[in-house]
DNA sequence: GTTACGTGTCTCTATTATCGGACACAAAGA
DNA sequence: TCTTTGTGTCCGATAATAGAGACACGTAAC
């Protein structure tokens, strides 16, 4: 679902739709089901397979079913690098002091990723935000801080009333704030952060009860963001 | 150097070459950069790039200079996603108690890639081992852990006789030791921890100083080892 | 035994990508 | 101003892939 029939190459796009479709399964896959998938004839998808297993994007274990490969994680160390390098013990400080887990999130032509995260030390329950997940742009607070720092023309279409006023309301307080919205029983605070050269980011953390006052977790972050801001300054 | 001319498809093997060339890149790099890295026509490489680009694989900042893009977070979200869910608690406990960064690195296809990574709470230096890096084979204690578990016949050609022994005698003490090996001033220790259908895995710790026994901290990384491996049987 | 099924490789034309060059355009430099 | 350099697109002849089927092999069902 997530490319198209993109322009260009198509041997290429295909390629790329393997490693897709295998990233949203949760299991390895057999042959087949990449070729029931994918809808391609088995001779183009072998060939894939092939070139992608040389490349070490995708490995084959002993009952010959296919998952991704750890030239996957080579690659996406080289994802925004400087900017994680400097981020990781600026959120790990922030998460200890906010005791929830704290996170840095990126938008990229329509998709909102967590680039880090970071757990605090001693949690009773630690909610995961692993890097490379996806958000919804303008739900939820990370969302909305996203949206915030975007043109209106670059929102999506059908953005419900609520959620454009709610957006609106970032640009005045400087926070956003969300319960209940992406995922049940969580609250989420996040401040934008904008940085030159790189597209609108946010700072968030995300827990299961809400300790301080929203403003107080927001002058948190926002301090988090002028370190991350000063770090990527050198 | 990773992606030699794979069998199958060259458009697809190309335009994999166009991501490796910009992982090994430390910054984001010009169109000219790309051509001449590669060794493309012009038209070639505006094509891949354009594919890339539809998939959110690479992304082009203010200056048009190209980069690694967030898609590739999203995918290496999956690589190892069982094991690397399990392991994440098990590691941050063990990275606590020995005071030093713990990980686990897994082998394919004549490389070992760190796969998850765990830092001590309260270390006054952390020492990084990012998900994605790539160790050498039979060098190093997590490259010694590995190795022996390979038969000798799946060994790096020219491996030094010192190396060879000092596999051999992981295989009788149960753990792999190293100093000032891959970098000068580190030590390290691992313990090597099969787990069907894996492939040969390890889990070790690196850190300045060495504080314990290696035994003792040999015995604490057997632990997490037998956890990761009860955590992978449900 | 047979039947059915998934795997993996191979061969073959129609389709697609490649690669050279050409073109237009903008930003620096002489 | 006139060059030079990088960017980005577009066009044809050549080389590569797509896509269908055929084939051999192991393996589980009957």
């Amino acid at each position: 679902m997530a490319g198209t029939d993109a322009a260009g190459s198509q041997t290429l796009s295909r390629g790329i739709r393997v490693l897709e479709a295998l990233a949203e399964s949760d299991a390895p896959m057999t042959p087949s089901d990449l070729i029931a998938t994918l809808g391609l004839h088995r001779s183009i998808v072998y060939r894939l397979l092939h070139t992608l297993e040389g490349h070490r994007l995708i490995t084959r274990d002993d009952r010959g079913r296919i998952a991704l490969g750890h030239g996957l994680a080579a690659l996406a160390l080289g994802v925004e690098r400087d900017l994680r390098d400097a981020s990781v013990p600026i959120l790990r400080r922030t998460a200890d002091a906010l005791a929830s887990t704290c996170f840095l999130v990126g938008y990229d032509s329509g998709e909102i990723t967590t680039l880090i995260s970071a757990a605090p030390h001693r949690s009773v329950v630690a909610v995961a935000q692993n890097p490379g997940t996806v958000h919804p742009v303008g739900v939820g607070a990370p969302g909305r801080a996203i949206l915030s720092q975007l043109p209106p023309t670059e929102w999506p279409a059908h953005l419900p009333e609520t959620q454009r006023r709610a957006t609106g309301d970032v640009v005045t307080s400087g926070f956003a704030i969300s319960h209940d919205e992406v995922v049940p029983g969580l609250h989420a605070v996040a401040v934008p952060l904008p940085l030159v050269g790189h597209g609108p980011l946010a700072v968030g953390v995300v827990c299961l009860a809400i300790l301080d006052a929203p403003e107080q977790i927001a002058a948190r972050l926002r301090e988090a963001a002028v370190q991350i801001t000063a770090a990527m300054a050198d």
